[in-house]
RNA sequence: GGGGGGUUAGCUCAGCUGGUUCAGAGCACCUGCCUUACAAGCAGGGGGUCACUGGUUCGAACCCAGUACUCCCCA
């Protein structure tokens, strides 16, 4: 096969993509060996592929593809997320548009909308995944909200309940009015707005004539004040204790409370506590145990409990109150200021924290195991950073509240009689059975369901252990299935950090609960992907690249590449398309480098010199430069890894290598390559094919069929990773006095206009048993020279250069020009003696002397001598001009 | 308000145990080349007060303290 074409991406990545599903090289089944698994973060069913998907399974990919070469039974599982508030919010959007109201449907009704939806766009992001070249294993492909995945959620909660870690009770919640749902806290958008701050007087009963002042944002909810709370050191109202307050219009007595949470310097220093509507004052109210009236609806408008304006919205209510105080005498006066409000991420609203009855699961004993077993290193943190913040966040963890109002999802299974009894159980049987025991009179039709599901994230907790064994909860780890015990804990997870509390921490302590066992070893949390100033990328922004195009014009490996390019642990990566371009150039240059190498022509003749020693050296740099990639890879360090691989396929082999053995042409005929250099050069070609696999694993497995013929499981995504001996290190650095003399030609050539093609002669002044001869050839090759010879003397009517020891002359006639040349050498001299003196001040400085390395010490005598030897040298050159 | 980061070349980032000619890489830029794999390329080159101030040390981009700016998480 001619490799004459230019690559064609796109076509390309369908037949490999294909080949690898028909020849189930992503399937894994448990067998003897070592396994190597990745559980995905499962996309919302929602999801369409944005630039952070394609970040993340990139990374996954790239780590299981070279676990695969590694030798590993590599398992990446893939799936989807119910999501139940993204979807549901999707389902209820498409019936609106369609004029369905969600509230006209029944919950089944509604429900079967939802999976209709499901079937039909749920599956999308996985197809986009495929195209990105994600090496899962289909067969495995998990949903959250299938039956049995539901049932172990469920099985969980009951389960929990039981141990007592789970209860019901009243918290504030951050309520949609428009959603007519709680929402949760990463659900609301905090946006900052111009709002004004009104300071409002509060006659107080106890003492005649005294007012006191609060400054407040929201006058509506003063209807529903039942405190007023000062800080305990202030001194402007310790005199109040004891007393009450007023409250306008409502005139019902409140007492003053004192607490050093409030801030003597925002407002008056004085805050009026509403405890059924601000979390604050919730938690001063459950401190200074005060009365709770919940002034506002669920939806939004004014309630029966607030006496005035009922029925009224909340903003319309803000204007009139303020009014209507203003007349009453009570506004001191009104600023403007910025504050942050909550908005409801996909209504839009103004969130209302509001009471209301919720399930929750009690987290300081369960979060134990999570806490310590990341303290000790047994689950790792990639970056580190990262465990200080996860500690914080595990000692002041609060109780998780579980429950949402929604019906998309796992419903709760707890149920209600018409006597207030509550039991926890499976199924309707059941609880009829066990709320009959307290309540025998008790019909069917009286029981009722919790109408509230679970919170998401309390079923993806399960993930690492429901995609093997769903049943596990009820059986217990012991009892698994063959492939929870095989592939259980996974070894690397691949997430953004804002989740690293919702589900990485709650992973862990479902994995320890429930399987006396880690979920994952390494935690790999990846950057956000920003645009170039720096926003986060978002649909509404606009400024998110669409992934499958970027896939069209760059192909999937050089979008693959370009992500990988910059993107620390850690660290926001701010994407830019230059990137993918990058990545494109990159395995282009591959491409083109399999061409050469493909349209040889082959005899069986004499190896040149040159060529042999360059395989002697290109064989040591591969095994170098692998164990540099190798090490890279241990530390999670991908770009590094990536860079690592650029510069050793297009410097060393591509610049270097390939130009010193590549045949001559002769009258306008290329010559052949002898047998020996080719099939070094093939085998050096595969295991650089391998090295680039996991971040180009088109373009390579392409190139590994078109340079060989191949059996049909002969595939690079197989194929074994290459071994890393360096056998002569000396060699390598013998090049790099060979690649520097090769650059100085050429530099003089560039400098004094000569034509890459005419030959010039080249001189090394040493002694001949003092030197190797070993890469003259290449020198001579690269340097297109038509003499490379030892001499013992300068040489006259030459430029001269210095490479470590060694110094070369380039016999130039004519074109040397004896200013610009003592010029050249003056300034060396100049910087070699800056050099040399700050060398010298260091070693005349005693404590250095005394206190330093005895390494470091002759270190930094040897850099003092070779800088005179240097300096004396160029000095005898400029003498002698 | 509480917590965690970041600030190194025009851009994106390395710099791992304080010590190698340590001030780096890639991209971008400049100069010259359409040299028979590749102009998506080749050869060569310029470019930084390591945010600021102080401290520790024989020695600081690196450790400590403070300041400024900035990002993230939680409330």
């Amino acid at each position: 096969m001619e490799i004459t074409k230019p690559y064609n991406p796109t076509e390309t990545e369908n037949k490999w993509y294909q080949y690898w599903l028909d020849k189930k090289f992503f399937k894994s089944t448990p067998d003897g060996r070592k396994p190597y698994t990745i559980v995905i973060p499962p996309p919302n069913v929602t999801g369409v592929l944005h630039m952070g998907h394609m970040l993340n399974n990139t990374i996954q990919d790239v780590l299981i593809r070279r676990a695969r070469m590694l030798g590993f039974n590599a398992c990446w599982v893939p799936g989807t997320d119910h999501a139940s508030i993204a979807t549901e919010a999707k389902v209820v959007k498409l019936l609106a548009d369609k004029g369905i109201k969600k509230s006209d449907l029944t919950r089944e009704e509604f429900l079967s909308h939802a999976w209709d939806w499901k079937d039909k766009y749920g599956g999308i992001i996985l197809e986009q995944l495929k195209k990105l070249g994600a090496s899962c294993d289909w067969d495995r492909t998990r949903f959250t909200m299938e039956t049995d995945l539901s049932e172990a959620v469920i099985d969980v909660f009951i389960d929990l309940h039981k141990k007592k870690q789970i209860y019901r009770g009243v918290r504030m919640v951050n309520w949609d009015p428009q959603g007519l749902t709680a929402v949760s806290d990463e659900e609301v958008i905090h946006k900052e707005v111009n709002s004004k701050l009104f300071f409002v007087k509060y006659k107080i009963d106890e003492i005649a004539d005294e007012w006191i002042t609060i400054a407040t944002t929201r006058p509506e909810t003063i209807l529903g004040d039942t405190a007023v709370c000062v800080h305990p050191e202030d001194e402007r109202y310790k005199h109040l204790k004891g007393k009450h307050a007023v409250i306008p219009m409502v005139n019902r007595k409140v007492p003053i409370i004192f607490d050093d949470y409030i801030t003597m310097e925002f407002g008056t220093g004085a805050l009026k506590v509403t405890p059924a509507h601000d979390i604050n004052d919730y938690n001063l109210g459950v401190k200074h145990k005060l009365e709770v009236i919940d002034t506002i609806a669920p939806n939004g408008k004014m309630s029966e409990a607030a006496k005035f304006y009922v029925g009224e919205d909340r903003f319309t209510v803000r204007k009139k109150i303020a009014k209507d105080l203003e007349e009453l005498g009570h506004v001191v006066k009104i600023e403007d200021i910025k504050n942050k409000v909550g908005y409801s991420e996909r209504t839009d609203a103004v969130i209302e924290p509001k009471l209301s009855m919720q399930w929750f699961l009690k987290m300081d004993g369960v979060s134990k195991p999570a806490l310590e077993n990341v303290l000790n290193n047994n689950i790792k943190l990639i970056p580190e950073k990262f465990v200080n913040t996860y500690k914080h966040w595990m000692e002041n963890v609060h109780d998780w509240c579980i429950s949402r109002q929604l019906w998309w999802g796992q419903r709760i299974p707890a149920w209600y009689d018409n006597k207030g009894n509550t039991v926890v159980c499976k199924t309707l049987a059941e609880a009829e059975q066990q709320l009959r025991t307290t309540n025998p009179e008790l019909r069917t039709e009286d029981i009722r369901q919790d109408e509230d599901v679970l919170d998401t994230w309390f079923s993806s907790w399960l993930w690492p252990i429901t995609v093997f064994d769903p049943k596990a909860i009820q059986t217990g780890f012991k009892n698994a299935n063959a492939d929870l015990k095989y592939y259980y804990p996974t070894n690397d997870l691949v997430t953004a950090p804002e989740i690293l509390f919702f589900w990485v921490a709650r992973m862990i302590i479902a994995g320890y609960e429930y399987c006396g066992e880690k979920p994952f070893t390494n935690v790999y949390l990846t950057g956000i992907v920003r645009d170039k100033q720096g926003r986060k990328m978002s649909k509404s922004l606009g400024n998110s690249p669409e992934p499958l195009e970027l896939i069209t014009k760059y192909g999937a490996d050089g979008v693959r590449v370009g992500m990988l390019l910059c993107s620390p642990a850690g660290n926001d990566l701010m994407f830019d398309e230059s990137h993918c371009e990058q990545g494109r150039n990159f395995w282009n240059k591959v491409w083109n480098a399999s061409k050469l190498i493909k349209g040889f022509e082959v005899v069986v003749k004499e190896q040149p010199a040159a060529s042999k020693v360059a395989i002697t050296w290109f064989e040591n740099k591969l095994a170098e430069q692998l164990e540099v990639i190798n090490d890279h890879y241990s530390k999670y360090r991908m770009s590094d890894a990536l860079m690592a691989t650029y510069k050793l396929v297009w410097d060393d082999f591509c610049a270097w290598y390939l130009e010193i053995i590549k045949p001559e042409f002769i009258d306008g005929k290329a010559q052949p390559i002898d047998k020996t250099t080719y099939d070094a050069t093939v085998g050096f070609l595969e295991n650089l094919l391998k090295i680039m696999h996991p971040w180009m694993p088109f373009v390579t497995e392409e190139i590994w069929h078109l340079i060989k013929e191949r059996n049909e499981k002969d595939c690079i995504i197989v194929a074994e990773w290459p071994k890393n001996e360096v056998k002569d290190r000396s060699i390598l650095q013998m090049f790099d006095i060979v690649a520097e003399t090769i650059a100085q030609v050429r530099s003089i050539r560039n400098s004094k206009n000569i034509s890459p093609k005419q030959k010039l002669s080249l001189y090394l002044k040493a002694e001949k048993e003092n030197v190797s001869t070993l890469f003259h050839d290449v020198i001579i090759k690269l340097s297109n020279l038509d003499k490379f010879e030892l001499t013992g003397a300068k040489v006259e009517n030459s430029v001269s250069f210095i490479v470590k020891q060694f110094e070369f002359f380039v016999p130039l006639e004519g074109s040397i020009n004896k200013e610009e040349e003592k010029e050249r050498l003056t300034k060396e001299i100049e910087y070699n003696k800056g050099f040399l003196k700050s060398v010298q001040i260091k070693l005349s400085n005693e404590n250095f002397v005394a206190k330093a390395k005895p390494e470091l010490i002759a270190l930094e005598r040897k850099k003092a001598s070779d800088a005179e030897a240097k300096i004396k040298t160029l000095q005898e050159q400029l003498t002698s001009l």
